[in-house]
DNA sequence: TTGACGTACTCCTCTAGAGGAGTCATAAAT
DNA sequence: ATTTATGACTCCTCTAGAGGAGTACGTCAA
């Protein structure tokens, strides 16, 4: 059996067993010795080089899923976490002239950076909006909003879930209210409607996903999520739609540009 | 011995038991049955409630701790997680109308908020940039700059850490280089040295902690960072500034405004 | 060549213990 | 009145097992 890389343990430290483990394996990780997708010793070869308890292994692999820097696979092993590559956000994505081209802001970036974009579980409901959406629309939550839900997929990987809400005077039998929303998207037809759009506002937040959040887009433990809550304002400063998506972590990069003014 | 406010286990389901067992507190801490700051039962008394061995428990709580809406303190009990009044930055806190009131950002901000904001371990470095810094600030990589590292509390509680980057070749020998920068920060700095600042870009990423940014921002298990890159460019497009900052994910709401433009 | 099967290896779940260490309230000693 | 000791309760670490289930791969029969 080949010598795993990692050193002994050091008795005399305070640190507890399964820690010291999980700071070499990190340690390996980060100095590149385990690389992106390799395969991390077993539990059976760390107990051996140890010479510990499997329970202790266990707990130092916790350690590290918890820290997302690596995934556990049923019957194969557990393997360093490789990222994939990552969209970046640019804080123009909105702007008008993107949206004459006729392609809604993610497919258009999404060829444009090669990869195969689908939008999946397209849900449109009329329904009343929650106290935080109608205090963002301005509106009360007696009105009706339409809520739009779609899930937007990258070759196939689930990346982003999204709500958006507008409210039903505004979007009812209209094309905002049919599944495929025609060239441009939703804020293409809310043009045509009439609302100039003016200004977007984003709010983010991080948090670690709920469970359904796991699930629909399929996080690896540890992954955190963006939360961003955007509102779109017309140019008589009515806001026209409250967009409310969820976003996995490690395929974003916001970007935004502030003025020094 | 009071009953404990959850069902019992589904013996016929194929979820593990100690999923089983998160699921109930997660779903008491949802419905509010449990609120912030109560007191989970603790290991003993869920033991006898399941009939179920202690590591079992454990799991359990592992599991909503690694969602961040627990926390253990050794000796006392499990927690739930209380969420701290955030922060929200809004996307005009670089404006310069609030620069020349001679405060830097954080501190008018959090002033304002009723919050006693103060700043830490202030270290200034003259040093060689990483790639990445260099690539921003459209400097070699064999060319200086100063580095101004330092944390952000308030009242007492640490929130983001923050390392400027600033050409050595701009910032050597001026009060940027040192530990007080003056009214109105770094900005107002360059400024009074020509460098009129025209825009920020923001590059921003989500992901869970190290275990440096962990002991420096004192958080706890299962909260996320924001990783919030800030470039500054001055009116001639030259990049002037790069500064670094992790935030805790629960004390911060970021806000954008972006123009349909 | 193909497909079924077995086997070895992997991680997953759970049990039943043990000692350690931090916290808190109360009782005893000063 | 103050300090010190004690004990009950908490979570933390670790051991030593057991059976389960998913995966990979070689063997053997069709």
């Amino acid at each position: 059996m080949a010598e795993l890389p990692f050193p002994d343990l050091d008795p005399t430290s305070d640190r507890a067993v399964f820690r010291q483990i999980a700071d070499h394996i990190r340690h390996a990780i980060e100095r590149g010795t385990l690389a992106e997708g390799d395969k991390v010793p077993s539990e059976a070869q760390l107990m051996q080089h140890y010479g510990v308890a499997r329970m202790t292994i266990r707990n130092a692999l916790q350690v590290l899923q918890g820290e997302g820097l690596t995934v556990a696979e049923h019957g194969r092993g557990v393997f360093v976490r490789s990222h994939p590559p990552v969209r970046r956000l640019a804080s123009d994505r909105f702007a008008r002239r993107h949206r004459e081209q006729g392609k809604a802001a993610f497919i258009a970036e999404t060829e444009g950076a090669g990869g195969k974009p689908t939008v999946d579980s397209i849900k449109i409901t009329e329904e009343r909006p929650s106290a935080d959406v109608a205090e963002l629309l301005g509106i009360s939550s007696e009105d009706q909003v339409i809520a739009r839900s779609r899930r937007y997929l990258i070759n196939g990987q689930p990346v982003e879930t999204a709500v958006s809400y507008i409210p039903a005077e505004i979007a009812r039998d209209t094309r905002i209210a049919q599944p495929d929303s025609g060239p441009g998207g939703i804020y293409a037809r809310l043009e045509e409607l009439g609302f100039r759009l003016d200004r977007f506002v984003e709010e983010i937040r991080s948090r670690m996903p709920l469970r359904d959040e796991v699930r629909a887009l399929k996080l690896a433990p540890g992954v955190p999520v963006f939360h961003l809550v955007r509102t779109a304002y017309a140019a008589d400063g009515r806001a026209v739609e409250v967009c409310d998506t969820v976003m996995s972590s490690d395929a974003y990069v916001l970007s935004y540009e502030l003025p020094a003014r």
